[in-house]
DNA sequence: GCTCATTAGATGCATCACGCATCTATATGG
DNA sequence: CCATATAGATGCGTGATGCATCTAATGAGC
């Protein structure tokens, strides 16, 4: 019983944590969803492909390339023909694009930080120590990887544990 | 430095648990998106109004009436006139609605707990203790209250942190 | 070198959820 | 009793979405 209560507060957490997150970029993201998503995780790994986008934000194919077709028409990302498969195009972030994605994570970790900062140090440590446990533990495929990783500020992810569970590979290599 | 990492860890652990809840309510919510709150809120709350709905699911007030029209049209809710105030519309869960909110329950209950399952019961009751702080430093007002437990189970959810912070109240009470 | 199956991406099309503005009905304060 | 506020509903236009399909490039088999 107590352990129902234990889970149910910590799946209250994780919604609270991600409305968080979700409201930060907010201001900076072109519209609400899943461009947000898109335009850090091209920011994560420069060249990232139409085909795995739309694997990890959680659109159909034709919803993912009406989804850059917005970005490149708001001129935040550009598409740039592959050199090595023609057949597919590579995601690249405009100066615009960057400028917006590094205010959205900037705005997330504060954000964060600001809704954690009632925790002590050793809490805090404490709750860095499971998540990197859970993390690790959590993904099945590459998909899953990034697609946990979507929001993710990576300038300040070094030993990421769902990399290590799952090692990401470069752009090009096959997602499961 | 390590501090900004282990924000970000903390960060996307909120999301891929948000993930893991949203996942499992798939299969029994009518409809992605807001309908799984309404339902549980409804469930939580028995005769919940949609001005009270709107805000916390996110939705504009319209947009709530929709959504309200398509659950009773799929035979999950009842709408009902309010007793007291009469341009109000009570909002009761069917026969069915009830099912499936319980079902919805149930099933992220056993998502989380399995995802959760890796944490030893040391970790296990150190994260539910922080949550418990964090849920109960949260909210600014009793609509953000509601926001937070759209999710939740509140049959294992006794003596809820975020209710502790800011009261819930009866469902005719004032929203901030 | 040619053929066929596969894959990346794009597009026509219909659907439907959404927000804005507005409308109705009830409630409440002066 | 009238004016204002509030709960909810609706007309309407917009736009994101998924499905089915199409094109182009790749790669495997013979």
């Amino acid at each position: 019983m107590t352990q129902e209560r234990d889970v149910n507060l910590i799946g209250a957490l994780g919604l609270a944590l991600a409305d968080v997150v979700e409201r930060s970029l907010a201001g900076d993201a072109p519209e609400p969803g899943a461009a947000a998503a898109a335009l850090l995780l091209i920011h994560h790994r420069p060249g990232f492909l139409t085909e795995r986008l739309h694997g990890v934000i959680g659109l159909s194919q034709p919803g993912t390339v009406r989804l850059v077709d917005r970005l490149v028409r708001d001129g935040l990302v550009l598409r740039k023909p592959g050199e090595v498969d023609r057949r597919t195009v590579e995601l690249h972030l405009t100066e615009e694009g960057l400028r917006r994605t590094t205010a959205m994570a900037r705005k997330r970790s504060s954000a964060l930080a600001q809704t954690l900062a009632v925790l002590s140090n050793r809490e805090m440590t404490d709750l860095a120590r499971i998540a990197e446990k859970l993390l690790h533990s959590l993904p099945v495929d590459e998909r899953h990887a990034y697609e946990i990783c979507r929001y993710c500020h990576e300038a300040c992810c070094t030993h990421c544990p769902v990399d290590a569970g799952t090692p990401l590979r470069d752009p090009h290599s096959a997602l499961v």
